[in-house]
DNA sequence: GTCATCATGTAAGCCGTTACATGATTGC
DNA sequence: GCAATCATGTAACGGCTTACATGATGAC
């Protein structure tokens, strides 16, 4: 979905502004795998994002050194020098390409944050990037999801006919749905104790 | 992935013929929604399967009471002449298409079992339709699942600069794949334990 | 100066979803 | 006979994967 790929990029680029290899990495550096995805997705859907206007690219910046930053003050004015005529030079040249979130984006991301709380990979992308709520927006948010989650819980599904196998896997299921409700449970207790205007 | 549904048609397939739409409702009737999909997909993918051989289309069968089925012998007959004449004269009507799984088909029902232990979804479709390998094979196809996880939970992914909710993301992680192993060791368990010629 | 890595893209093919169209069966 | 459901398909669209192409940077 590209659902998931936008709130991951928009939440992403929140802590700052990225090139998009850089994004690839951050992505793949989230807890347990939540989502990764290729080249051949990520760009594409960083061009559609430009052409919402959820993002802008920035002024592509002087490569930055890897180590070992020799940074005097002499020679700050070096690089000065150095990017503006990269900048200029580099014309027909692939150069980084840094993305910045807009006001725009922002709305988007918080749309998407609160939104759709039945998916489960974008469930975890959404915990993933939601310090960007408020408390309260976060509490609502983890309610509706455990909410969601027993309701899944009291469907019956297929008991009947089921063989060995299909029963592990029933069992599987209602381990799962257990644990996450439990995880959610400590979820909203956390939110509530630090919530702005806590009860004593 | 086409390979999931193929594998789920095909091995819903060993349990007797079907048609498409019965196909679909089986299909949500697995343990924990396992594979949804439409319409729009699965009749494209019977479709290919029946293009590959791996299944076949079936004498369309007589229209078959839903509810209390009244077979005396005598009927039997009856019931005979009267799909016989369907068959002919349901020329541009559209009528069930049932399939029936070729031998094709089970040696690629065998081959989807065994393959590919890394992908989640696939895995659970892997037990759901286990019995159709031998209890070697299952064993092996367990243990295999089992390493492939195990590997996964050596890797440390990112437990710096990680803000409470990344943590718990990473702690939920590590609780479903802890819970994942000792569910698999119980079926590894089960399976040495009913294993033909398992040691006394 | 060369190789590995960083970095950005494009193109082909596949597959899935959604919406639409059509027809048959059954219950009332 | 009418509505709901059963049943099969097609078409449009979008997005993901894989592979390919290209160029810049840094280490040695």
């Amino acid at each position: 979905m590209a659902v998931n790929l936008d709130l991951a990029i928009l939440g992403l680029l929140t802590n700052g502004e990225l090139h998009g290899y850089e994004v690839k990495r951050r992505l793949h550096e989230l807890p347990g795998g939540v989502l990764r995805t290729s080249f051949g997705s990520l760009y594409p859907a960083l061009g559609r994002l430009e052409g919402r206007g959820l993002v802008k690219v920035a002024e592509p910046a002087a490569p930055q050194p890897r180590t070992s930053v020799p940074l005097s003050g002499s020679l700050s004015g070096e690089a000065a020098i150095f990017r503006s005529r990269r900048a200029k030079a580099s014309r027909s040249g692939r150069r980084k390409k840094v993305y910045a979130i807009s006001d725009d984006g922002r709305d988007e991301l918080r749309s998407l944050l609160l939104d759709n709380v039945e998916d489960d990979r974008t469930f975890l992308l959404q915990v993933a990037f939601c310090p960007n709520l408020t408390s309260d927006e976060r509490l609502e948010l983890f309610e509706r999801r455990r909410d969601a989650l027993a309701t899944r819980r009291a469907d019956p599904a297929s008991s009947a006919d089921a063989d060995f196998y299909q029963r592990a896997l029933l069992e599987r299921y209602g381990d799962g749905l257990a644990s996450d409700l439990a995880w959610l449970d400590r979820l909203i207790e956390h939110e509530r104790t630090h919530a702005r205007g806590a009860p004593s």
